[in-house]
DNA sequence: CTATCGTGGTTGAGAGTTCAACCAAATCGC
DNA sequence: GCGATTTGGTTGAACTCTCAACCACGATAG
C-alpha cells in the first residue's frame, strides 16, 4: 500500500500498477486485434484494414464521394498517406479522382462499382473478424463503458473529434 | 426499435448501432492514441513506439537480456519484425546479439548501458505522453473497466496471454 | 548413425507509412 | 488589384512491417 508506484531507473516516475496493467493490457488488445484484422483482410482480399475503411467510408457518402481532406479525416489518415492509398486504390480500379468544379484546389475521390464489388465481397468476413476478436469476449455493458472509454480519450487526444454526437 | 442493424450494401448483416458506435470509437481512439504515441517519440527519441517497447522489455529482464523469441513474445511482434527491429538498434549501439551457450540456435539479445542511458531520457517524455492521453481523460473506476475490456479481448484472440495473472 | 521433422532466427523483396519539400489555387491585407 | 499567407493535395526518400524463403541447430525415429 505504500508503494504504488515502480521506478523504471530509479529516478523516473513510472505508472501506478493499476494504469500499468491497464496500459499493457491496452497495447495488447490493440496490436492484437488490428493484427488479426489485418491478416484476415491481407490474405482474403489482399489489403490491410486502412484501405477497407477508405472503401467503407466511400461507400457510405453521398455519390460515393468525398473531398481527400474529409476522407483524411474519417479514416484518421494523414493527407500524404490518404493520397498514396488512393493512388493504389486508383491503380486497381476501385476508386477514381476527379477535380472539384467549384474549388479547383480540391480532389474528390469516388467509389467505382469495382470497388463497391470488393467492399461487399469483403464486408462479410471482415464485420464477423471485427464481432470475433471485440465483440464476442465483451458482456453488453462492456460494449457500452468501452464506448465511452474511447470516447473520453478521442476527446482528450483531439476535442473536434464528434463525441458520438 | 425495429431496425437495429443496419446494412452495408442491401444484404451484408452488419454491426448494431451500439457496436457500431463503440467500434468507431476504438479505432479513433487507437490510431489517434498511437499515433500521437509514435509521433512523440519520433520527435524526441527519433524511433518510433515498438522501438521503446523493446528497450523497455530488455531493461526489465534479469542480465537485461532475453532470448528473441521471448522477447517477440512480450512485445507482440513477429520473430522477423524483432530481428529487422535489433538489427537497427544494434547499429545505433543500444543493444548487442549473441550466441546461447546451451542451444546455438538461440539469439540473447542485451541492452547496452547507451541503450539503458537513452531508455532513461525517454521514458518522462513518453510516460507523460501515455499519461495525457490514456489516463487523463479517465475515472479511476474506467481505467479498471479498461483492463479487463482488454483482457477480455486479449484472452479472446490469444487464450494463452496471461490476463493479470 | 542417419534421415526426418520441428524450432529459433535471419534475410530480401514488396508494400504501407511518415516526413519534409513542394506546387497550385484560394484568401487575406492593404 | 497585388503580394503574402493559408489551404488542399501530391511527391519522393527513408523507414518500418509483412511475407515467404531460407539456414542452422536440435530432437526424434528407425
Amino acid at each position: 500500500m505504500a508503494e504504488n508506484r515502480t521506478t523504471l531507473d530509479g529516478v523516473t516516475p513510472w505508472l501506478s500498477a493499476d494504469e500499468q496493467r491497464a496500459w499493457l493490457a491496452w497495447l495488447g488488445a490493440t496490436e492484437l486485434l488490428m493484427g488479426s484484422l489485418d491478416a484476415q483482410l491481407q490474405r482474403d482480399a489482399g489489403f490491410p484494414h486502412a484501405y477497407y475503411a477508405i472503401l467503407a467510408q466511400l461507400s457510405h457518402a453521398p455519390e460515393r464521394t468525398l473531398r481527400m481532406s474529409d476522407l483524411a479525416s474519417v479514416v484518421n489518415a494523414s493527407a500524404s498517406r490518404l493520397s498514396h492509398a488512393i493512388g493504389k486504390l486508383e491503380d486497381r480500379g476501385w476508386v477514381t479522382r476527379q477535380q472539384c468544379a467549384g474549388d479547383r484546389r480540391v480532389t474528390l475521390a469516388t467509389l467505382t462499382d469495382a470497388g463497391h464489388a470488393v467492399l461487399s465481397e469483403q464486408a462479410p468476413g471482415h464485420v464477423a473478424a471485427v464481432r470475433k476478436g471485440l465483440f464476442d469476449p465483451l458482456s453488453a455493458e462492456q460494449v457500452t463503458q468501452l464506448e465511452l472509454i474511447c470516447n473520453a480519450v478521442l476527446h482528450g487526444l483531439d476535442p473536434s473529434a464528434d463525441c458520438s454526437r
